[in-house]
DNA sequence: GTCTTTTTGATAGACCGTCTAACTAAAGAC
DNA sequence: GTCTTTAGTTAGACGGTCTATCAAAAAGAC
């Protein structure tokens, strides 16, 4: 049965729109807002005087234009309204963050992880009550995105992590028990192309898609204004479409899988086997830019196969843009001349000429960011999510 | 600026979805309609009243349950609403199909087409006075819906046709100034999908990527829920998808394009290499059905071929279904084992293990009846109260 | 300094939705 | 004939947005 379509759905939607306005555009005036959003000025009214009430809203000492007519009152999202939290939960590191409502950060906090998921999501636990502490006195937590390198389906189990041994934990529930605030939680990936959607490059975007490199491959899909899961939650696997029949075997079973070429350790591994024994991939990019062909003819494959990748990804979703985030940005410049060639050879023409590719601003805070981004939409959309109905 | 939602808004959002229900049901009742949909009785009613005052819909003499309690009025969408037509315009036929609102054939016209786009689309509104001649007396024609082989913008212009030398013409444009009618026109695949939605055996599925076969190979994307149009409406090129790096030559100018293997010219053309002179797809099934090893070979060849590209749609798109449609499902039977097998070696285990995998029952009139849901969905939501566009 | 102009923001009232609740209608059950 | 059950209508509550109007507050004209 679909959700009820009613008044106060209208509502809830033009909230959003107005809440997202502000976000993007802090010490704007309900003006201002009502022509950013198309609402009417009365009805902008009606929705800021609600925020107020709400107290999500608060009216700040913007700087005034100094213009004809009345001044206007600047409006900001009230830092006093509550804390999101967001996080990457990784076997080595868990780093968290915590924001105003805005996604304003607040605090970082980094502590080690561990193999096992269980305790893992101990730590995250512990780590994420240590963040808000000192992030605020008694504000309310609205609540915990977490984004996680593995299969999450949509209801927040963790289905597969190939590389890593987890498997079927049903770590939303989990954690909302242990936290007691709504927790939303996906794949790192799909969270860091929100963080990118939200906080990042491709704020007006409609429709790209987002590769990241940590320790395998990841995609994220944005389309048609949404983040887009896939039936069971699992769209966006770019790191294991095939690029080379019978290639290198892969984590996951099959064989010439991307991420067996592109992925952090798989760079550092076809480097030892042509003989150059480097530590992690910024030595790599540096031993590229000191002239090193060997290296350099490496990082032209690692281009080259990316390319191939994102080729297929263009022809099949005709993004508008195309970020690369994680470690693929560290090593961005040396391997685009490589990547462009594979997609001129690769890509539709049409589907090329207006593609934008850009490297991600966010570094190495995209997926934490992504997990504000993803607890963002949550809190706002909490009660029915009408935007979808809407959307058609 | 996004479009303005209010209550006018969600009317027309509850007219869609009980029209929809009640022509997937009907003589359905009003009570039916309404847990069908999910809407109050009391909406339903209005909903219901409204769609009868504006001749859409009319009370039938459906079978009564013998039940106890008021009998229901059977309802159905009303075969004098109007007429729908849909179309394939391709440069050797052209087909035309004309429908009720509710999307029950009428008519069927079948005529030559031309090489030259401007000529083809006279001949299409030729074609199209003619079948709607034939189908009512006097019938309006509330919209045309046509699906073209070629990359179509979101405008309905025609942007590019790489097998048949068209390109850049503002064809909508054209038809519907020829026609008086609203016309909507895309790429011939993504109609067919629509009609897989509509009308097929996706009815129920929100997740799901259309193939098929025909002079080219296309693809077309149901994401979400919804149609997925891509940036510029190009989503969905599988046909330009490389599966074989450095192989046979496309007529888009690059190599190894899905297309040069499993189109049914290439087919031919390849059963020609291997000194098999066939004159279509069908009797290359019959070859391979009756033992001949360098024709079973081949269509393994292209199960194998179609089957990565397909591994790359499941792994970045995650969809519930994958539909074969057109030239494609003539032959399937003989190269899905092949197919399979590809999927097992390309796509990700838990990806492949809950995708169905089916062959399209529309047959030849699925670009048609493409063109039907197209038209069909167009009216309904289009921006104008239906009681204005009902005055045209 | 005063008046006019201009812009912001609030508010009343029209209008249009859905939803609750009460009602009427029409059949079978007894 | 009366009761029960289900279908469908309708009045009224409630809550949205939008139009129109008004008050407030500043700059500019004089």
């Amino acid at each position: 049965m679909s959700p009820r379509v009613n008044s106060a759905a209208i509502r809830r939607l033009n909230v959003i729109r107005v809440f997202h306005a502000l976000r993007e555009n802090p010490n704007a005036s309900q003006a201002e807002l009502g022509r950013l959003t198309g609402l009417d000025k009365a009805t902008t009214s009606a929705v800021v005087t609600q925020l107020l009430d709400d107290g999500l809203v608060e009216r700040t000492e913007g700087p005034r234009a100094r213009r004809i007519g009345r001044p206007e009152t600047a409006l900001a999202i009230a830092p006093s309204a509550g804390l999101l939290v967001g996080a990457r939960l990784e076997p080595r590191t868990i780093r968290i963050v915590t924001t105003t409502l805005a996604g304003t950060v607040l605090e970082h906090v980094q502590i080690p992880g561990s193999t096992d998921i269980g305790t893992a999501a101990d730590l995250l636990h512990e780590g994420i009550d240590r963040a808000v502490a000192a992030s605020g006195e008694g504000l309310p937590v609205r609540g915990v995105g977490v984004g996680i390198p593995a299969l999450m389906d949509r209801e927040g189990r963790l289905v597969l992590a190939p590389n890593l041994g987890w498997r079927d934990t049903p770590i939303r529930a989990r954690l909302e028990a242990a936290l007691g605030a709504p927790v939303y939680i996906d794949n790192d990936t799909k969270a860091a192309a929100m963080a990118e959607r939200l906080f990042g490059v491709c704020r007006d975007v409609e429709d790209f898609v987002y590769l990241t490199g940590h320790s395998g491959v990841g995609g994220g899909l944005f389309l048609g204004g949404r983040l887009y899961r896939g039936a069971q939650g699992f769209a966006g696997e770019v790191g294991h479409v095939t690029v080379v029949p019978d290639g290198r075997p892969c984590g996951c079973g099959k064989r010439g899988c991307l991420e067996t070429y592109v992925s952090e350790s798989a760079i550092l591994a076809q480097a030892a086997e042509r003989g150059r024994d480097l530590p992690d991939l910024g030595a790599v990019t540096a031993a590229a830019r000191d002239g090193d062909a060997v290296v350099i003819a490496l990082l032209d494959e690692v281009g080259e196969r990316l390319g191939i990748a994102l080729s297929h990804m263009v022809n099949l979703m005709n993004p508008a843009l195309a970020v690369l985030g994680g470690n693929l940005s560290v090593a961005a410049d040396v391997f685009l001349p490589a990547l462009n060639r594979a997609l001129e050879r690769h890509a539709l023409e049409p589907l090329r000429r207006d593609l934008r590719l850009v490297v991600s601003p966010l570094g190495p805070d995209a997926v934490p960011m992504g997990g504000i981004a993803l607890a963002m939409e949550g809190f706002l959309s909490a009660p029915m999510p009408v935007e979808e109905l809407l959307r058609r």
